[in-house]
DNA sequence: GAAAATTTTGAACGATCGTTCAAATTGACA
DNA sequence: TGTCAATTTGAACGATCGTTCAAAATTTTC
């Protein structure tokens, strides 16, 4: 039954991520999904209750993934792996190179407070997460331990926003890896102090 | 005649710019140019032909605002500039941080071919602004003359997409300041070699 | 100033939107 | 196997979507 529901809400997640919420139409959904419009509102109240679903499995993931970078011997290493398997990766599965809460975000005004919250509760846990993967590349000696935490946390997540954007764009996936080097490279030196 | 044509357009461009293709209704539009649908249908052709004009003429803007930075003389310390006056700024102009082309490749497809097609070049075309730039900053001896000039400014055109994507989230614009710091002071610094 | 050409108007179209709900189906328990 | 609760169904709702077009208003032409 549970089970159910996730297969469910993993259907919904390639949907929204493809087409965006608002972009993706009840009868989209119905479709994806398998399911007749009275069962969706039944178990998730109406598209915005999905939606949110969708975005906090979707934050659970990453986080996941994320968090299984940051215990790795060579953090830094493994995220570089993670950036190359989240942005390149065969043709039908590049909807994927897009970040769904970044694509959530530039339709923001059109969600709802409920998934509203959502996904900006998640950029501030993915955020954590990236401080937690710096916090333990010091600790390995791979990064400086004058690195500034927090500051780089933010600073990488916005690298992986441009990255994927970038990415969604390219048909050369050379160009994605050097882009991807030139990242870890920025990590690594120095910092504009205050 | 034409001056209320560039008006119409720069209205619709605020309105698509906030809301988004899918998100800007017509009747919206109908309301943010004064027009009544058949004058809006007689002059643009349809919803997507405005959408063209309204890209083609940010792209054009934005074009002649790279440019006016690549002929400065130094070319880096305006880009500075530019960065800050694009992503700081008032909270009734906080729509403009976000990049119209970015937010219109989140939804690139639901738009149609015209559209698309105006927003893939006109993210080409700021493209080889932003290599220009790199250029005159490397004549000025602002950057060092082995910076690759190609890669740089695909890089820098994401490090715009990042921060724009970062700047709408962010409240304190002394943490977007740093980040444009950071972004200058990595260009400076060595590239990764292929 | 009358006639012709151009532009603007706004009611209305069919399609699709998110959502509802009475009826049918299924599952759980005695 | 019969009964009741839980779930699923799909036709249908009102609202809104992008778009059309005959009629009215305006501008241009001679």
């Amino acid at each position: 039954m549970k089970y159910a529901q996730e297969d469910a809400v993993e259907k919904a997640t390639i949907l929204f991520w493809k087409k965006g919420f608002q972009g993706s139409g009840m009868r989209d959904i119905q479709q994806a999904l398998d399911m007749r419009p009275g069962s969706i509102y039944a178990r998730f109240q109406n598209k915005e209750g999905l939606f949110k679903l969708v975005v906090e499995q979707y934050v659970a993931h990453s986080k996941d993934t994320l968090q299984s970078v940051a215990n790795s011997d060579t953090p830094l290493l493994s995220l570089r792996e993670f950036f190359k398997t989240a942005l390149i990766n065969p043709d039908e599965l590049r909807y994927m190179r897009q970040c769904l809460l970044v694509k959530s975000i530039t339709e923001l005004e059109l969600i709802g407070d409920v998934g509203k919250k959502a996904v900006l509760e998640g950029m501030v846990l993915l955020n954590k997460c990236f401080a937690n993967i710096i916090e333990k590349a010091i600790e390995t000696k791979e990064l400086q331990d004058t690195t500034p935490v927090v500051f780089a946390a933010d600073w990488l997540q916005n690298q992986f926003v441009g990255l994927r954007a970038f990415a969604i764009l390219q048909t050369d996936n050379s160009a994605i890896e050097k882009m991807i080097d030139k990242v870890l490279y920025d990590l690594k030196t120095q910092w504009p102090s205050d």
